[in-house]
RNA sequence: GCCGAUGUAGCUCAGUUGGCCAGAGCACUUGAUUUGUAAUCAGGGGGUCGGGGGUUCGAAUCCCUCCAUCGGCUCCA
């Protein structure tokens, strides 16, 4: 019998019933059958060996294929499971999942410890099964069978009861065999190169209270050249770490006495900061916003009336006591609280909203110690904070003028690769938010229109919401692929209830606003670990923290080096001097490596002109200029990069 | 918090079959040099070897414990 085959462009080929998903690759041509890993027939991912019976269309994936390499990576897990039991034979397996990077297989290794030192024969173990040239053997087995198999393995006793009769299958490779759906690669041996890269501790489904198992993490490849360039891109991704550059640029500092989780900013990064801020604070003040400024602590009442203390409590820092008379004070782990009681220090008309009130407000949190990283995972930060106060009715125009503040910024600073992520409450858990679901329902879909009407791509994710209401989360990646969360817009009903907040309308009634939380950076701290990790530390010029080195020739020119300090400074330019007494080429070096954008060398001819001598990072000797000329050319291009 | 790893000068790192006063480069400092587009030369200071405890004639090195950091997990208002 003849079957029909439609293949991705849509021409449809016909083959014998019966045919297998190789077959049809080695008839569209031999090259495509040497690289083909996986096949999708009719929606369904499946392995190349398997029968196509009935007419389909198919989608055959290589290794430039997502899917492909999902395929791989699985199989990978595979035989990297056969390798750890060569070695520890006692050892329950339990999941081992493709990632982004590679794969992973959570192990029971039952009190036995496995370490760095195992990585090796793993990996030598692993490339020999691979070139053995397993073939992953499919086999449905009824689940009284799978249990049988797993008799000792609770982990895969937990997943199979939970499978349906008749839909588990094993996969058989060399003398392996594993509980899993698949699919899997033809043959191991294309696999020419794998890594394990790491180990960790992971919870049994993720679920602390659940038994720790160790996670191993590894990567395979086709080629070994392959495997090279990667770890030569995670090296290179080192440099860009920002605890590095942050370091290398003098920009903040940790100190085991002040605590960790407390970044201190340096000079220079407060610089930057500073920058940051003021760029933020006009740009807010055009959208009609206005600054406030309230303190670090508030009492523990303050946050009893938020909610937070109920739902946070644990995990903020304990309340502090005044020594007389023992009223309680937590330190403030949100700036909505204040802004509230901002709200209510007088009577509002519905004239005054949206009233829209922004502060860089420095918050603490208790985070768990391990979870603790460089900048972007602290104690205490800043939150580019601001609340909109406004009628129902406003909700989605200002949700989309706080789009376009975030968009704004995100276009100053180039930043493109970031994810729009509308987070809504999960639907099967809506015991842990606040509010009615008429509330949610509102809130959500002001999100979702707000988002759809400025054409802004988004992702959504269910159960990603704060406890008060939806939001809109930007998550960028930092050099190493971790995603991040920075800025944010959330939609809040609850608070201004609890807060009885109101305002009075044109009927002369009471009526009750709606929050907007919003901070487009997030927090500063994280977003300076960003930037420093897009940039490499390389910032913007008109945001690096000094813009200029002025450098001498001898010590005939300090004077004339320090004037030409001063009239940059007057005219808003960042700018410093080097006047040591090292030549000329130490102070280029230093200056190249410190990431500072302009270098101004003055020596006789300069000082006779009233010239300087411009080098710009990177790019060497750009001739020379009059101060005024050079004023005028690096506000030129500091305006064009504001535009 | 949990699992695993790491911790030697301000930074990057040498230094294990346990054994001379613990080393280098950069940085810092002093002196010489006054320099023309990516590293001038010579001297000097600086380390409770993360903290504490133990084993030993003897510990940076072996053991225990605490702390911090790193990679994950969990969490994230």
């Amino acid at each position: 019998m003849q079957i029909n085959i439609t293949l991705p462009d849509n021409s449809i080929r016909n083959y014998e019933s019966g045919v297998t998903g190789l077959g049809i690759a080695q008839s569209i041509s031999e090259g495509l059958a040497r690289v083909a890993l996986a096949i999708e027939v009719n929606g369904n991912i499946q392995e190349l060996n398997r029968t196509i019976t009935e007419d389909a269309a198919i989608r055959i994936f290589t290794w430039n294929d997502d899917e492909g390499k999902k395929t791989l990576w699985h199989s990978s897990a595979h035989i990297m499971a056969e390798a750890i039991l060569f070695f520890y034979a006692d050892a329950l397996l339990t999941i081992g999942p493709p990632v982004e990077n590679g794969f992973y297989y959570d192990v029971d290794f039952q009190g036995k410890a496995f370490g760095s030192d195992d990585f090796e024969k793993i990996e030598k173990k692993f490339l020999e099964l691979a070139k053995s040239g397993e073939t992953f053997v499919r086999k449905e087995v009824s689940k009284a069978e799978a249990l049988a198999v797993y008799a000792g393995n609770p982990y895969k006793t937990e997943l199979i009861e939970n499978l349906e009769d008749g839909s588990i299958t094993f996969y058989y490779s060399g003398n392996f065999v594993d509980l899993c759906r698949g699919p899997h690669i033809p043959n191991s041996n294309v696999i020419k190169a794998m890594k394990v890269t790491a180990t960790a501790g992971a919870y049994w489904r993720a679920n602390q209270a659940n038994k720790m198992l160790t996670r191993i993490y590894g990567i395979s490849f086709l080629k070994q050249k392959d495997l090279d360039e990667y770890m030569m891109r995670i090296e290179e991704a080192k440099k860009r770490d920002h605890r590095r550059v942050g370091q290398e640029l003098e920009l903040f500092a940790f100190s085991e006495k002040v605590g960790k989780g407390l970044p201190l900013w340096l000079p220079k990064g407060t610089r930057l900061r500073e920058t940051l801020i003021d760029f933020l604070k006009k740009v807010q003040e055009a959208y009609g916003y206005q600054q406030v400024v309230t303190p670090h602590i508030g009492s523990k009442q303050l946050y009893e009336t938020s909610g937070h203390w109920e739902k946070y409590g644990k995990d903020s820092f304990q309340p502090i006591r005044t020594p007389e008379e023992g009223e309680e004070f937590m330190l403030k782990p949100m700036n909505c609280p204040h802004h509230c009681e901002i709200f209510a220090s007088r009577p509002r008309s519905y004239k005054e909203l949206p009233l829209r009130l922004a502060e860089f407000g420095t918050v603490y949190r208790y985070e768990q110690s391990g979870e603790l990283h460089g900048l972007t995972r602290v104690r205490g930060f800043t939150q580019d904070d601001a609340h909109i106060f406004c009628r129902p009715d406003q909700v989605k125009e200002e949700f989309k003028k706080v789009i376009d503040i975030v968009l704004y910024i995100f276009k100053v600073l180039d930043f493109k690769e970031y994810v729009a992520q509308i987070s809504l409450r999960d639907p099967d858990n809506q015991t842990k938010y606040f509010g009615t679901d008429e509330q949610w329902e509102i809130a959500q879909n002001a999100i979702i229109e707000a988002t759809a009407e400025k054409g802004l791509p988004t992702v959504t994710e269910l159960g990603e919401a704060a406890f008060y209401g939806p939001k809109l989360d930007f998550m960028v990646r930092d050099a190493l692929g971790r995603k991040w969360q920075l800025g944010t817009i959330q939609v809040d009903y609850q608070l201004p209830n609890r807060f009885e907040l109101e305002y009075v309308g044109n009927d002369n009634q009471k009526h009750r606003p709606v929050m907007i939380h919003r901070a487009p950076f997030g927090s500063l701290e994280r977003f300076i670990a960003v930037l420093i990790e897009h940039t490499g530390g390389d910032f913007p010029l008109w945001l690096t923290p000094e813009q200029v080195v002025v450098m001498t020739i001898g010590e005939k020119f300090e004077a004339y080096g320090h004037e030409v300090v001063n009239i940059l400074k007057n005219n808003g330019i960042r700018a410093i001097i080097d006047e040591r007494s090292e030549k000329i080429g130490k102070k280029i070096r230093d200056a190249e490596v410190g990431k500072y954008p302009y270098m101004l060398v003055v020596g006789e001819k300069e000082m006779e002109n009233r010239a300087v001598s411009v080098r710009r990072r990177k790019e060497g000797d750009l001739g020379t200029k009059t101060i005024a000329e050079f004023v005028e050319f690096i506000q030129a291009e500091i305006a064009e990069q504001l535009k």
